[in-house]
RNA sequence: GGAGGGGUGCCCGAGUGGUUAAUGGGGGCGGACUGUAAAUCCGUUGGCUCAGCCUACGAAGGUUCAAAUCCUUCCCCCUCCA
């Protein structure tokens, strides 16, 4: 990337507003692009991320997206890895107090979200800062100075708060302070521009009223909508479990974007992947038109996204994998294989397959096991099973399947006694 | 402090002494149809050493041939009044 914004005002406003839920205040961002251009002198763009869970999923990478492109448009991009905040706790949305984490939990997520946010954007290119910097040698006057500027009703104004102070539910001390602490980086950066879910819209705002204090010229609050999962309706989220993680491998990645609905295809093209503007616009628009079925659009998409975590091969594999198992209904290329001891066999060889069913995690137990095969959803070696008390004489290698996708092959485990 | 209502399977929610492993819905799973989309339809949804047995209706005891259902104590939640 060259030195200084890319020049032209147009390019930038596109790039900048696509998929963006809100900006505060749009004119303001204007303003700041056109000086910016004009002067040659990238804007500092801010997103600052707390590790609070071991992984990232896909909806965290929204935002991510959104700052390599403005890092693809010549800004100077900073991502705040928010070790210091991250013992406290965003208290944005939440209805009780967060459990804090304690400093090796921290640590350990930080490592995971460096390697995981590495997938999207390139930790080379931009800089990359722990809040613990400025943070940590706050004492305690640096903390009341930098609370003094804020007040406690202003705090309250938000939601989640003013909900939990009205219902009596306790709101810790520390929690009043998370905002300013989020603000605070912003000051600290001289930040032109913050990104954030639209949830963050308070911690952004906050923003601007420190840097004002601080004599400084107020950040533009950027936010992105939080994406839906899966099914479309709810937010994703790991404990809804319509989540696609961006450590899963590239079968699963590949295979739960083929179970998105329709509604969301373009959507997640526009704010997950980096497929161009006019591109994305094009698919739209072909779908729109009934040129493009949608469901290959959405493998264009899988391939879109698996790409972006594994690279091109991996798409391509995995493409070709799920044409063979859903389309063609043939045996995945690679079959899990699950060993099983000797021991689990009866003496002539034998198990009962709800048994084996459970042993090899095809089923939750062996009553389910039954089931599953009074459903005909069991298949041994392509062989569809009816009778649920079959015992089975297990050969090395067989192969096991249970609906459209869980297979295994059994190897049985060398004696070794 | 006073008055009242409630805790049932993954979730919501029926059930007030006996075919009750417990109606129904949601969700999940399997099947049909398909594009592993949506919609729809069918089946299934505690576990096990599986014609049988075990564990289950907030917890612990008790009454009874028999309890989620009756009694006692305890824990927790909610509403109204002060």
């Amino acid at each position: 990337m060259a030195s200084g914004p890319v020049s032209d005002f147009k390019t930038q406003w596109e790039t900048i507003t696509r998929g963006t839920a809100e900006i505060v205040p749009e004119e303001e961002l204007v303003q700041k692009l056109k000086r910016s251009i004009k002067q040659g002198k990238p804007l500092t763009v801010k997103l600052g991320l707390d590790p609070t869970a071991p992984d990232i999923h896909l909806g965290h990478t929204v935002v991510l997206h959104k700052l390599r492109q403005f890092q693809e448009l010549g800004h100077h991009v900073v991502l705040i890895l928010g070790d210091f905040t991250t013992r406290v706790g965003d208290p944005s949305g939440r209805s009780e107090i967060r459990k804090q984490l304690t400093e090796d939990q921290i640590l350990e997520n930080l490592a995971t979200y460096r390697e995981q946010v590495g997938k999207v954007l390139d930790l080379d290119k931009i800089e990359v800062a722990f809040n613990s910097t400025w943070l940590a040698p706050l004492n305690f006057a640096g903390v009341i100075e930098l609370a003094a500027k804020y007040t406690v009703a202003r705090v309250l104004e938000r939601d989640d708060f003013a909900k939990r102070y009205r219902d009596g539910y306790p709101i810790g001390v520390h929690e009043l302070l998370y905002p300013l602490m989020q603000a605070y980086d912003s000051v600290a950066l001289q930040a032109d521009v913050e990104l954030g879910g639209t949830d963050q819209k308070f911690n952004l705002l906050v923003g601007r009223d420190l840097q004002r204090e601080y004599g400084q010229e107020p950040q533009v609050a950027l936010m992105l909508p939080i994406l839906e999962g899966l099914d479309g309706v709810q937010k994703m989220s790991k404990s809804l479990g319509n989540y696609i993680g961006i450590s899963e491998p590239p079968k699963e990645i590949y295979g739960k974007t083929m179970s998105l609905c329709d509604e969301l295809i373009t959507r997640y093209f526009e704010l997950v992947t980096p497929v161009g503007t006019d591109e994305v616009n094009q698919i739209k628009q072909e779908m729109a038109t009934g040129v493009l079925h949608p469901r290959d659009a959405k493998m264009r998409l899988a391939r879109e996204l698996v790409a972006l975590f594994y690279g091109q091969e991996a798409a391509q594999k995995a493409e070709q994998d799920f044409v063979a198992v859903f389309q063609k209904r043939e045996a995945p290329e690679e079959i899990p294989e699950v060993s099983l001891p000797l021991a689990d066999l009866e003496p002539d060889g034998s198990i009962w397959l709800p048994k084996l069913l459970a042993k090899t995690g095809l089923a939750s137990g062996s009553s389910e096991g039954k089931r599953l095969i009074n459903q005909g959803a069991v298949k041994i070696d392509g062989e569809k099973v009816a009778d649920p008390d079959c015992h089975l004489v297990l050969r090395d290698g067989v192969v096991i399947s249970v609906g459209k996708r869980k297979f295994a092959r059994i190897s049985i485990e060398a004696h070794l006694s």
